[in-house]
DNA sequence: AGTTCCATGTCGCGG
DNA sequence: CCGCGACGTGGAACT
């Protein structure tokens, strides 16, 4: 990783265009060849080319290309620091997923949503993309679920065009929809309600909890 | 700005949790707050608290919170480097945008979507926002255009919100939809006809070039 | 402040 | 490889 200082301007053609003026930023070229350029503000880079490219060095300019028409001109003015240091390859992240996570989870918990719940199928395919759990109830009718980390009204118009479709299916209609969220935002539950689709809040403890109390079982 | 680089493990808790093993990565600590860990691969970090933030240094270890119940820890096992310097602020980034420039090129090359069509006016105002362009077509028939760079599902569930309140207006219903992108993807074709809203692929290189031949005319 | 919508989004998974 | 949806999306514009 090359890690340098300097008063630069910029400018990157391709998606759009984009130019900066002169000042003082800090610029990084890993070693996958990734460059960015950040200011002293923000967590966005003012200005990058991702890998795979191609980087001309010349006399205080750097011409950095990537085959996909894009490039990125750096003008050095004046460097002020200028270091390289190997880093070694990084083990990677390590995170728990929360949407997947709480969908499995309640795919082996239908219960915990409703009484005598059934699984037909995870990620049920319609044209318009895939229901999260397709259920059937104690009653024998069909429940569409769509799972969220938080429930917002964008998840309301997801389950909204699933039922559209679902409901076209006589094999299956009429389905209801239910929306499964640890958070369901006031916009979404009024939405919701107004389109008679339910909403349910789950803890996502609670069920990992159910989840370890089953596994002690044995 | 705070630029080391450390042999570090880092945790996060907060919106997801997270924990990064052991390895030499690049920290930098900007003047607004931002606190950023980079590994040597990639445009994204891997780690970050945006601002604001909260920064408690200790004996090798750093605790980052935010008031929304965020946290990051850095453990600095072995600091190879580390460096502070001033950038000042930043003039900032000066961009062309591509979805306003294309609604501009369309505006003036309504024959391009539809022989005969011509512009009632560009953003027009409905209740739950400005339709992109709003033409009128051969026939007389009013049509709403939104204009995307990309047409996804979202735009389709945008121009339907349109249509819903434009149709309510006697004077222009009935109003028909148009989705205009340079890439309609699949989902939203399916859905945009399942509404009987129309969709159109444009190409953005070839209306700039009846432009430029337009403007070669003079 | 809350909401909506764009993005040089980036990332990861499934066909 | 492409299509498609999630994201600790982030950020800007607008109410």
């Amino acid at each position: 990783m090359r890690i340098l200082v300097a008063d630069c301007t910029v400018d990157y053609e391709g998606r759009l265009n984009a130019h900066l003026p002169r000042a003082r930023r800090l610029i990084v070229v890993k070693a996958d060849g990734t460059v960015l350029v950040h200011a002293d503000t923000s967590g966005k880079p003012l200005n990058w080319m991702t890998t795979p490219n191609h980087l001309i060095e010349e006399e205080g300019r750097w011409l950095i290309t990537n085959g996909k028409g894009e490039r990125l001109t750096l003008d050095l003015h004046e460097v002020h620091f200028d270091t390289q240091i190997d880093l070694g390859e990084d083990p990677g992240l390590q995170k728990d997923a929360v949407e997947l996570e709480l969908q499995r989870l309640l795919a082996e918990h239908l219960d915990a949503l409703e009484e005598g719940m059934t699984l037909i199928r995870r990620e049920y395919p319609t044209p318009v993309g895939p229901v999260d759990l397709l259920c059937r109830d104690a009653g024998g009718g069909t429940v569409a679920v769509e799972v969220k980390r938080r429930g917002e009204i964008d998840g309301v118009e997801q389950l909204t065009r699933y039922l559209e479709f679902l409901n076209r299916d006589h094999r299956l209609a009429p389905v209801r929809g239910l929306l499964v969220a640890q958070i369901v935002k006031p916009q979404a539950r009024t939405l919701a309600e107004d389109r008679g689709i339910g909403w349910r809040e789950v803890d996502y403890e609670e069920l990992a909890g159910a989840e370890s109390d089953v596994l002690r079982l044995f």
